[in-house]
DNA sequence: GAGGTCAAGTGGCTCT
DNA sequence: AGAGCCACTTGACCTC
């Protein structure tokens, strides 16, 4: 920022155009004066509007970059627009310049300058109410605007870019608080998922541990998949305990019973086999004090 | 006095 | 080249 405000000055000041940070320092040493019609008015405009003044007076960003050819064009066009209030602000801006040049008080003319524009609540309100039918203006409309609120168009021009960037800002936020929040979500099922993985890391341990071959089911097939006991062939879940394999144990009693449960539920604790894996996982993951 | 709000300045980009 | 928009910034003013 600071480079490019010195790049900036430093090509103003070999074109001897470069204005000092503040009034005093340029009312001292008043820069050569441009032959150029539009750079006169360049100068004239920038202590004609009182907002400019201030910020003129202020802000070494703006004095020394307010000279791009650009800002002159723009300038210019804001100069020959006069439009209501405009025209008084520019008698009290040629008052104002006068003042300054008799009287070369630059502390007086700062202060008499600093006056912020607030909008009234009549006009936010306007302005508002145009803003939720439109969120950009034509040139016409922009126009009518300023007519209707007494303000120049490149206030409202202003005024609807300031509150397109709020409105900008505002969704980021709720976007941001959204994506938090999926954030946390994810986060705590990522959490329950790892245990649940944990806990059946550790149950294949140890089923592998009494049993030599453990059955498919802890290998092949995930937990969620399952739809079949591994260990009695039924299909566990719709309570019809339906007998699809050809065995015909005491088990199948029990899974009759508990026949409306998931299948991997279901095998964990209808049979001894499972019912013991579970118990000394159980331990394992939470070891007695 | 610190921090927030908001009008306004500025430079860069895109479109015509 | 000029106009319009945007991102970033400044500074006056307000509130606590």
């Amino acid at each position: 920022m600071a480079e490019k405000e010195d790049s900036c000055c430093d090509t103003a000041l070999s074109l001897g155009l470069c204005l000092p940070t503040n009034l005093h320092r340029r009312l001292s040493n008043p820069p050569p004066l441009p032959a150029q019609p539009s750079l006169i008015h360049s100068l004239s405009d920038e202590i004609i509007y009182g907002r400019k003044e201030t910020t003129r007076l202020s802000s070494p960003h703006s004095s020394v970059s307010s000279f791009s050819t650009t800002n002159i064009i723009k300038k210019e066009r804001i100069l020959h627009l006069g439009v209501g209030e405009e025209q008084t602000q520019v008698q009290r801006g040629a008052s104002l310049r006068a003042s300054i040049v008799d009287e070369d008080d630059a502390e007086a003319a700062a202060s008499a300058a600093r006056k912020k524009l607030r909008l009234t609540k009549e006009q936010s309100a306007l302005l508002e109410g145009r803003f939720k039918e439109h969120t950009t203006l034509n040139p016409r409309q922009k126009q009518t605007l300023a007519k209707q609120l007494n303000l120049r168009p490149r206030q409202i021009e202003v005024w609807f870019q300031n509150r397109r960037a709020r409105t900008k800002l505002k969704q980021t936020e709720v976007d941001c608080d959204f994506l938090r929040r999926c954030c946390e979500t994810l986060t705590e099922e990522n959490r329950r998922l790892q245990k649940e993985l944990e806990e059946m890391k550790a149950l294949n341990k140890f089923a592998a541990a009494i049993v030599p071959q453990p059955p498919p089911f802890f290998v092949q097939l995930p937990a969620a998949t399952l739809i079949m006991c591994p260990s009695c062939d039924r299909i566990a879940g719709a309570g019809d305990n339906r007998k699809l394999a050809t065995t015909n144990s005491a088990d199948d009693r029990v899974i009759a019973a508990g026949g409306g449960m998931p299948p991997t539920q279901h095998f964990l604790i209808n049979h001894p086999f499972a019912q013991l894996c579970t118990m000394l996982a159980i331990q394992q993951i939470q070891p007695a004090p």
